[in-house]
This record gives structure tokens, C-alpha cells and sequence, in this order.
DNA sequence: TGAACTTTGTGAACGTGTGCACGAGTGCCT
DNA sequence: AGGCACTCGTGCACACGTTCACAAAGTTCA
């Protein structure tokens, strides 16, 4: 505790993949494998060798040259340095198509974030029950919030109340935000915000079909002229 | 033509910022906005103004010194370096709680990928309907391809069923895909495969939340000794 | 015990991405 | 017509991320 080797900044391209490592590992585990190499991780990670010592070398030194890493022991490192060492409940806003995917999606509570609750601002969806959740009315967020200890916000609105909806969790002492409406979420700067947009994974997908179409078809008819003036 | 200013390699970072610049170029469009800035724009995505004209400059030069860039013109020509200018029929594997969220989202088809269908092993989906696609049955998924001409795929089935998904796409012709299962697909290196996943994204939370409450609570009990040798 | 072998941890080189700062055009106003 | 204000396009320096290559440290086996 005294030569603390803790507080170090850990990359962002390390961090979003040590999630990656983590599900790998318990996998592991659970095939009853002690030990493994970063080699052999990496062959399953689908990354460079090299790059997962790296990335494992910024929790400290848990490896063993000439063997490799014990599995069980490093999982325990890796949930601890992404703080895996307890549940984080969470809040979803937004209970139509997404909402309701997300809280049906069993896999939430059992990775260690547990649905704390549903809300919406639809007084007809209130009440219904999701994934062994019941929908509550949006008034309610900030009680849910302070009572289940939530520290993590989901938004599955439209993108049009999704500014709001962030507006409300962070009023209500959210602290980090997972987004999944297509809009720019404007908060303040303390809290972490990450956003998943399926139209923008698509369009970077196109991009490449189109790329790989030869693209050489620039000559297409209905080309705008630079200053139309109309 | 001759002077061919395309086939230039747009890099990574910039290619996952175009859609975001579309989106908000599309909705001023919407209002009634005719010109903009490179200042402006950075403001609305979120990001810094020269790497939006650093961004727009890998298109080519279609801003305006002392004006700015004509907001109709600019969209044609990110669609057009994104390939929308015309439909990318995708597939649906995994006619599950994802799956059916997936079809229900209208957003799909209205921004340039329209569901072409959804299969499932499981004979007890199929048949039923999902956002106005019938759900049939995986046997049926080639001649899908074939037919419709679908280039993406996308795999929404549980983690243990991505890879054979994925492979079986290969097989039909997909040549792109989006995965939303928590696995590392294995695919032929000419398959562009981009990923989405839910747990990642909320342990890349976790971490800055555990990071933020000061991390101090090393001496977590249940600490396991390097080598238990159990 | 000691030599051969394995695998980690990391310095250093390289590649990619970001942001500043400024020259070069363009439009507007007098 | 000329000057001024504005904004793009981009060279350059810096930060971040990736990969190589190798010494250090551990294991195995004769």
C-alpha cells in the first residue's frame, strides 16, 4: 500500500480492450485452463502478441517468464482494475423497441449491471413489465437513482428527447452515460459519456463496400451543382 | 475524370466521423440552413474545427473561403464518399431480442438499409413477423443473399452461434459485417467485420467510475494469492 | 548444477491522429 | 477599385498507439 503502484493512467485503447481479455480469460477459466501466454491470448483476441503484454503490463507485473500468465489470478487483476468488483446498477430511459431489447437482454445483470429500473416519459408503457422490470414514469428517475445508488445511465430514446433524458439523468447524479440515440449528447464535462450508433457502424460498413465496388462510378446523375442558388 | 482526385485512402478517424457530420448536415439542411463552417459544424459534432476541414479536405475542396461550406452540396458528396447513394439491403442472423429490436427499429431502412430478412435456426420463429419482414429460416439465407443482393450482414444471435452466423454469411457472399455478439468473429481477411458490444462499453464505464470514486479500496477482501496451486 | 529453452516486460522506432497557426482565397463594404 | 473581414486548406509539431526486438527472469531436463 506504501509503494503504491496503483493511480497510474491507464490508455483508452488499453482500457476498451481489457474487456475483451476479460471475457477471453473467464472463458478460460471455465474450459479449466490455468495458465495461458500472450501469445495464446492474442491468438484469441485477435490482436498482436506484443500489444497484450503491453496492454497487461499497465496493471502491473502479473505474468511469468517462461510460462505465462496464471488465468484465474488475472482476471481477478482485470476485474479489479476496471472495478468489477461489485455490480453497478443501472438506469434505462426510454422503454420503446431499444428499451425494451436492452432490459429483456438478460446478459445486463449477469455481467455485473443489474437493471436498477426502466422510465419513460409514456404514461401507456408505464406499469408494463420488461425483463422482470417494471416501467416507471420519468418523475420517478432521481428517486431510482438515489435510492439504488446508480451510477450509470442508459439512453433509448428517440433522438429527440435523448438531450433531455441525458439533462435529467445527469440532474438526478448520474455520472456516466451510455448512449444510444443518434445525436450528440451536450453534458457537462465531468461526466464520461460513450455513444453506440448502429447507422454510423453501417455507414462506415458502406463506405468499404463502396471502396471495394471500385467506386470508379463517380459519374452519378442527379450530381448537385456547387452553387445551385436555388 | 482524367485528373481523378478520388481513390484516395481516407484515414480510419475520419471515415467514423463522416456519418456524424452527415446526420447534423442533413438536419440543418432540414432547417432551412443553406451555408456553414467548418467552426459551426465542429460545434455541433462535438469536435474541433480544423479536424472537421481536415476531415472534409480528404473529399476534396467543396468549402468556400470566407463563407463556408453549402450545406446541400456537402451532403451529396459525404453520401457519395459513403456510398448512399444508393440502398444496402442488409440480413438479419438471430431472430432473438436483438434481432426483433434490430427489425422493429424503423431507422434502419429509412436511412439507406433496408432490412432484405431476418433468419433463425429456430423453427418456432420463423414464420412469424418482425417489422413487416417475415422471419425464415437460416437454410433460406443463400438465395436471401442472392436475390437481394446483400452485401451486409449482420449477427444478432447469441454468442455461441456468431461464428457459425458469421461463417455461413461468408459463405452466401456477405462481404461486410456487423456483429453484435460478445465474441471475436474469425473471418477471411478480405471480410470487413465492426463490432458492437454492450458489456465492452459498459466496462469501459465501470472503469471510469471506479476510477473516479479514487480506486484507494485495493485491499479488496477475496484477493487470491498468485499461485493458490488449488 | 548448469545449459537450453520459453516467455515476459519494456525501450525504441515507426505510424497514425490531433491541433495550432498561418497563407491563400473569397465576399463585402466603402 | 481597393481594403477589410472572414474562413478554408494545409504544413508542422506534438501526442498517442502499435509493433519490433531483445535483455531479464523464470522453467525444465540431463
Amino acid at each position: 500500500m506504501a509503494l503504491d503502484r496503483n493511480r497510474r493512467r491507464i490508455p483508452d485503447a488499453t482500457v476498451s480492450r481489457l474487456p475483451v481479455y476479460l471475457r477471453i480469460l473467464g472463458e478460460q477459466s471455465a474450459a479449466g485452463v490455468d495458465s495461458i501466454s500472450s501469445e495464446g491470448l492474442a491468438e484469441l483476441a485477435g490482436v498482436n502478441a506484443a500489444k497484450v503484454r503491453k496492454d497487461l503490463s499497465y496493471l502491473g507485473s502479473y505474468g511469468t517468464r517462461g510460462v505465462g500468465y496464471e488465468v484465474d489470478y488475472l482476471v481477478y487483476q482485470v476485474r479489479r482494475e476496471l472495478g468489477l468488483t461489485h455490480d453497478w446498477p443501472v438506469v434505462i430511459v426510454g422503454a420503446g423497441n431499444l428499451g425494451q431489447a436492452l432490459a429483456g437482454y438478460g446478459g445486463f445483470g449477469e455481467r455485473g449491471f443489474p437493471v436498477a429500473g426502466i422510465v419513460d416519459v409514456d404514461d401507456s408503457k408505464v406499469g408494463s413489465v420488461l425483463g422482470g422490470v417494471r416501467v416507471r414514469h420519468i418523475d420517478e428517475l432521481p428517486q431510482i437513482v438515489a435510492t439504488k445508488r446508480v451510477n450509470i445511465g442508459v439512453v433509448a430514446t428517440p433522438g429527440s428527447a435523448a438531450q433531455e433524458a441525458a439533462d435529467l439523468l445527469v440532474k438526478a447524479g448520474v455520472t456516466s452515460i451510455l448512449n444510444f440515440a443518434p445525436i450528440v449528447l451536450t453534458v457537462p464535462r465531468s461526466i464520461e459519456v460513450r455513444k453506440v450508433d448502429l447507422a454510423v457502424e453501417l455507414q462506415i460498413l458502406s463506405y468499404h463496400e463502396q471502396r471495394r465496388a471500385g467506386g470508379a462510378i463517380h459519374a452519378v446523375p442527379g450530381a448537385p451543382p456547387r452553387s445551385a442558388t436555388a
